[in-house]
DNA sequence: GTGTTTGCAAAGTGTTTGCAATTTA
DNA sequence: TAAATTGCAAACACTTTGCAAACAC
């Protein structure tokens, strides 16, 4: 079981132009379960130091950014000052829970954008990211 | 001129709950003319500077800031690291130019969500944020 | 072996803060 | 004069980088 998961992530890794190293793998392990995860670097260096795993900050850093660059996953911004890296590639997008900091896909289908506006002269859309904001019920 | 703006933007900082001091009134005369503005404080400063205002960046940041919390700008987040203010506090969505790193209103009317998802059990939307980013485009 | 990857510690970026000096009402 | 505001410099959080040691093929 551990050993098919870890063949698979490592012919995956491969396929994605990246070796299969040791923090390469366990990271993919972590990230590339059943679930998309949206995480930042810090949780999953921390989440790799719970699970015993010997992952330097730097490295957690460089091997989000290599699966970023090799389509494994993708950035999401919502907040100044924090990267958060979602597993998820295919376009779609977020509620961003201002108090807890938790990042959730919309399910695909209940958000639909009537009509994308025309990119100013000279320009191409390269994407479009809707974030929307939640936060706790206040009762009242 | 010059004066009668000075007053006005001292009755609106005064409204506002703000007491116009020297910095304050630059930057407001900087910030509220004709057009909705863009900027981070690293760009406002340098601005006042030009102008020949004496600002440190600190109170600049400070400045933005105390606008947000009165109401009379809003912040936007599209890239980590780097908070942009924005004179329209009116509801509407950006273009964001990755190569320049401008920020563009969408004109309103022209970008239509047609279904806002219900937000997850326990929590109320907070606000929704529509950024689409634009390159330049590609000669081919 | 050779080129890639890692980890550390240092540097970098944009932002915030503590506090004495200054300004405002 | 009392309270608010400013400016400086230091502190901050997060991220990136340089480079020697370790690793993958």
């Amino acid at each position: 079981m551990q050993t098919a998961q870890g063949i698979h992530q490592a012919s995956k890794l491969r396929d994605f132009g990246l070796r299969p190293t040791r923090q390469r793998l366990a990271l993919a392990k972590l990230l590339f379960g059943e679930q998309p995860r949206h995480v930042t670097a810090e949780q999953l260096h921390r989440e790799a130091e719970c699970a015993g795993i010997k992952v330097s900050l730097a490295t957690v850093y460089n091997t989000l950014h290599q699966f970023t660059q090799s389509g494994l996953m993708r950035e999401v911004v919502v907040e100044s000052g924090r990267i958060y890296f979602d597993t998820n590639t295919a376009p779609h997008h977020h509620f961003y829970h201002l108090e807890t900091g938790q990042l959730l896909d919309i399910p695909s289908g209940h958000l639909a954008i009537a009509e994308i506006p025309p990119p100013p002269p000279g320009t191409d859309i390269d994407g479009v990211e809707v974030i929307i904001r939640i936060t706790d019920k206040k009762s009242k």
